[in-house]
DNA sequence: GTGTTGACGCCTA
DNA sequence: ATAGGCGCCAACA
């Protein structure tokens, strides 16, 4: 096994990234520095939008992530077409930012991992 | 190895 | 609420 980690969007760092993402569920939205924190570099959340866009994988609720505050934040292609998914999924979007975003905000179960399979 | 860019975060005016 | 600036980290030329 390589000591070493890939290069280009396959760091470890990256597909912490993606897996954190993939948690999220429907209805609930983190922020990037949320997904940075949890990927294991608290730091990062430029670094995450980074990577979201390289290692974009189909499948991941990318729209999900948010920026600090609860606004939206950017969007590969379009910001409103985030907005709007979040919007059917419940979210109370009010322009560029979410209502209430404490409250609809994402946090990962502690103490177990809730992939059961 | 250096410099610039960018789906960010927080502070100050 | 709006605008400007600095810091952080990773990808890319």
């Amino acid at each position: 096994m390589s000591t070493k980690p890939s290069r280009s969007a396959g760091t470890a760092f990256a597909a912490r990234v993606l897996r954190v993402v993939r948690q999220i569920p429907p209805g609930r939205v983190a922020t990037y520095g949320d997904v940075a924190r949890l990927a294991g570099r608290p730091r990062a959340a430029r670094a995450v939008g980074t990577i979201m866009r390289i290692a974009s994988m189909p499948g991941l609720p990318y729209h999900r992530v948010v920026a600090a505050g609860g606004l939206v934040g950017g969007y590969g292609g379009s910001p409103a077409l985030k907005a709007a998914l979040l919007a059917a999924e419940g979210l109370p979007i009010k322009g560029r930012r979410i209502r209430r975003f404490a409250e609809h905000r994402w946090a990962p179960a502690r103490g177990r991992r809730s992939g059961q399979g």
